[in-house]
DNA sequence: TATGAATGAGCATTCATTCAT
DNA sequence: GATGAATGAATGCTCATTCAT
């Protein structure tokens, strides 16, 4: 059946769509422990039936969410890059610094608390576990990409640097964002960014 | 009750310990979630009942464990200063950063998964959060303070230079312990240092 | 607790009947599978909670009802063997052969619809084989004493032939009781007992 | 629809064989309660929809297999009847008494695991009872005809002596094939066919 | 203080069957 | 005839907490 890829499921696939839809709210709405399968089903406007026919089990959609979510950032990320105020100058040195604090600080705002979740899960359950890390090192490797075109770095190991550098922004970032650290973002902010400047650069 | 001279220790005391002793096992083992009042009861020998006679929920005997837990890691911290040797050399410079580096992989090392659950459930239970951020202050005034004593630093802000490192420094290491990063610890470590050192010294 | 082990689990004792009971009750009217826990605690007059402090599982409890069952069986076996009649010359020849059977038809009534379901179970359910397999030795193991003790054999192994006497008494009378053969009952019954009998004595 | 002249088979036939094929493995295979009519349909390689096109329900698909299963054990049956070897001198006596229980342990091994199911659900469904019921009733009129032709018989009613020997026969071998009976199967099969030839012949 | 039986809402998931296309 | 998405009641079982003894 379906003689063109463009009629494939006509009902399914907007079924699907009401379910991550449901499902991406709900968890960070609520958290995923919290969100049953009959309160996705119910907010998607389907009966849990249908959920267990578009997705294997409550995990499958998580991480379905997720990936969802993870594809929004890149975009975001992407888009950036190919900013010309960005080229002009930003992409190395001091400006890729901050770019790259900025831009977690974007991602966070993105979907917090889905990223909180995710981030509680991923020291819990192995699946989530491995998406995860699988995404930050995709993250990672752009970044070896790029500071190795911005030339004059002051590291020798390069990957391990930008790994470190992600791990330490990220974790600020999330501190900043999710909790409420008894100093100011800025001026951690500004710590973050003198570290992660003289790391890098001589 | 008491029939030789020994059992100092009032009953109730002793109850309390056994709960606690069980808590801190299980919930390493087992993780809090899959941690049952019964369970708990069980290992520590006693009934459900009596153990909410000493606590007043689950949730307080976790916080309780961890507490404890905390308590034995400044012991060993403090050990470490007190160590002739530290004081020698190591409470400065790059000594002091490989201190901090190395302290931490150690706690990290006293009971790796009741950390993981503690670190699992900030992101999900303020009161946890709380606590945890409690203790994570707690340090960053102690480094401070080590900080100030050790002069000639490169940074104006200690205070969030202290916060920023330990926050860095604890992923990492957590991230080395608890996951399979994809790369090596000691490229890791090495590169961690060094961005620290960078930072605080001259 | 407990000073004597009379007075053991007052309540507890109580709430293990009657769910005893209701099981009985509604295993044999219902069948296994059409019976929730839910039914089970509603027949009780208790919780569902409170039938899985009780029972590890529905399984659990199903053995039970079967092993109650079988006591009685047994009781009334036992009765029947110190009868006086019986001792007065059943023990033995076309006596004995007739006593099995008017036995097997006597078990029958007590409790058939639960007898059906193991039936049907022990083909199903690997623990449910385990435990009718077990009682069935047993039963074998009885004919075999009387067997030897009675004298005059025709067969040389007499376990094997007491398995294959017990099995082919079981299944018919099994067929009588439960389904309806093409067959009266009576002729059925008569053939068997000729069967049994010349198989035995001489 | 039919591009070459070789499928001579209506389409409708072909589906309905490999449901009937689909049905016969998976009952074997999982059992009847865990093989649901998605895994029909995927096995068949067909849709959901089309299964309950060609039979009413799940349980009439069974009842087709298991007829077709019959016919096959008629077959079977039939062909050794003609067997030259078998007219040789089986068809009586210690001869013919062999043949039956041989021919049970045959059809036990073509399809144990079907019979296994079968013979769980007649206690359990009516339907199955009934169709097993009748397909007894026939291997039964067919041993009538064969110990009539059959000359010198002990026993008046052949008809329930029939039927009497067949019950135990088959449930007898049923236990050798699908349990592990405490005694080895050659004692019981001797046993049994001690009890069978002594009944039916001086 | 200690005991452990009782509670009951809650959860993830399954499955035979229907029916609009 | 064929398709496969939709349905939703039903199931076995868990668990933190209470409270009468």
């Amino acid at each position: 059946m379906t003689k063109d890829g463009q009629t494939r499921q006509p009902r399914a696939e907007r079924t699907r769509r009401q379910i991550l839809e449901a499902g991406a709210e709900l968890f960070s709405r609520e958290g995923y422990h919290a969100t049953s399968s009959k309160k996705i089903a119910r907010a998607a406007g389907i009966s849990v039936g249908s959920f267990y026919n578009h997705f294997r089990d409550k995990k499958e959609l998580l991480l379905a969410v997720y990936r969802e979510h993870v594809e929004k950032v890149h975009e975001t990320i992407l888009a950036a890059l190919q900013d010309a105020d960005f080229a002009g100058g930003r992409r190395k040195g001091r400006g890729l610094v901050e770019e790259i604090i900025n831009q977690t600080l974007r991602v966070h705002s993105l979907s917090p608390e889905l990223h909180r979740q995710m981030t509680a899960l991923r020291y819990t359950d192995e699946d989530v576990a491995r998406v995860v890390a699988q995404e930050d090192q995709r993250v990672a490797d752009m970044l070896v990409r790029m500071l190795s075109e911005g030339g004059a770095l002051r590291v020798d190991d390069v990957e391990a640097a930008a790994w470190v550098v992600l791990a330490s922004v990220e974790q600020i970032v999330h501190a900043i964002k999710m909790s409420e650290p008894p100093i100011a973002g800025e001026r951690l902010v500004a710590a973050l960014a003198e570290m992660v400047h003289r790391f890098l650069y001589p």
